[in-house]
DNA sequence: CCCAAAACGAGCAAAAATGAACATTGTTGT
DNA sequence: ACAACAATGTTCATTTTTGCTCGTTTTGGG
């Protein structure tokens, strides 16, 4: 058995119990404990697992809020693709993010980073409140109850006064012809808004997303540099994304 | 089982039942009586959950955010003082609110009414997420992680483009000769600004605050509509502030 | 108010887990 | 074929966790 596959096997056994021992990981992958701290190490380095002693856990349990997470659709995918996204970003730069629960998971991936953040999501900003090396700047704006995002002209003009290397948004859906969309016309205003200040564009989506159409066009699919999704991303659509310039990553 | 496991299975079971006793856990996680009251301990000392003889509980809802210390002292007063700067609103009015407890408590007290709020505090806009008949603005800024609250130029500006019926501002000091005092000058600066869009100041600070003079001054004594506080204010003190022209309330 | 049962804290020793160094095996590129 | 390298397993000293004992504190019933 490979390094890889033990890593999966050890993220789908969390993803089914929440918890795991190294002894059982030994056991059940046929491997010395060593080996599986190893690659426990190792998947906690990319953010992709919470080492604990005696195992492995999906997320520390001081953050784990009171309701979903383990409920959460895609909840792995949306872990992996936010660890990935947060293993790409460049020390030292200015990120721009937006909301959502992907963006969420690459915010709690990137906590011991250096970097300088600008966001329109209040949680990304709580999220950021023990990262001692992140610098946090809130758009402000009308607060959006349903997503606790800012939204509104607020946002707008304050996005307006900053430059971003990255913008980072979560989608509800993404299709060639009809774009990106979402569910909320002036959080996609305020995301097309993000978009124009940046440098480069990054979307996070699970596999899920991909064919879907929502109310609200944030921008065309060709506006942005890279796609991150999960294995599962249907490959036609993909292919066709790529065709237009995008780089597609599978987490 | 790993602790990791034993601890979110701690909280699950607090999730389902609110509360439950160390030998119920024991026997549940297979594990002894002692080893449960040191994970509870653990859990307790982050806050998760709240320990007691004989077992452990969930959280006060009431008391559960991040400010931990400050909001033990004097809780009662700072209750009563939110609870009748809450009563003292008009319905349909614009009001700006910044941070502290003091002002967090007099939030919690106001969800029901209808009203416009502008805040600088990041709790204020979230405590408010279920309060139907109230829209927020966030001013935005920069993120204070200490307090949560948002500071600079952004916050400013934001500001300068309202028109507030009532500035309502927690403190931590306020002395006849050197004003109203905070701790931190960013702070004090946009609680000033807040100060300067408002008809009427309504300032909330109980009694330990009386006398007490801190680095970042806000503002002058004189310049307050209302200052709401305990019934432990010092009676002199509470003369002279009435002489320059203030309402002094005592809840 | 008092007493017995239950729960607790602290110290201790056994057990489990860890990290680091080293040996072994397998793989890759030349 | 051979050297360089990565991955894995093994050993051992160290650290963490756990269960137990015992004296003390808290609780709740009479």
């Amino acid at each position: 058995m490979i390094k890889a596959e033990r890593h999966d096997l050890i993220v789908a056994e969390l993803a089914k119990r929440g918890a795991v021992s190294v002894q059982n990981l030994a056991e059940l992958l046929n491997a010395s404990s060593a080996t599986i701290r190893r690659d426990i190490a190792e998947l906690d380095e990319h953010n992709i697992v919470v080492r604990t002693h005696g195992g492995a856990m999906l997320q520390d349990r001081n953050q784990e809020l009171p309701f979903d997470a383990k409920v959460m659709a895609f909840h792995i995918e949306k872990r992996r693709i936010g660890a990935m996204a947060a293993s790409m970003l460049t020390p030292g730069t200015t990120i721009g993010l937006g909301g959502g629960t992907t963006v969420m998971n690459m915010v709690t991936a990137m906590k011991k980073q250096t970097l300088h953040v600008v966001t329109t999501a209040v949680n990304v900003a709580l999220e950021l409140r023990d990262a001692p090396d992140i610098d946090v700047l809130l758009t402000g704006g009308v607060f959006r109850k349903r997503t606790a995002e800012l939204v509104g002209h607020v946002a707008e003009r304050t996005l307006q006064d900053v430059n971003l290397d990255v913008a980072i948004i979560g989608i509800d859906g993404i299709d060639l012809e009809r774009g990106l969309t979402t569910y909320d016309s002036a959080e996609a205003f305020v995301n097309r808004v993000l978009i124009s200040r940046a440098r480069e564009v990054w979307i996070l989506a699970d596999h899920s997303k991909f064919g879907q159409v929502r109310p609200a066009i944030i921008t065309e699919v060709g506006a942005i540099s890279k796609l991150i999704t999960d294995q599962n991303a249907p490959a036609e659509l993909v292919a066709g994304i790529e065709k237009l310039g995008v780089s597609v990553l599978a987490a």
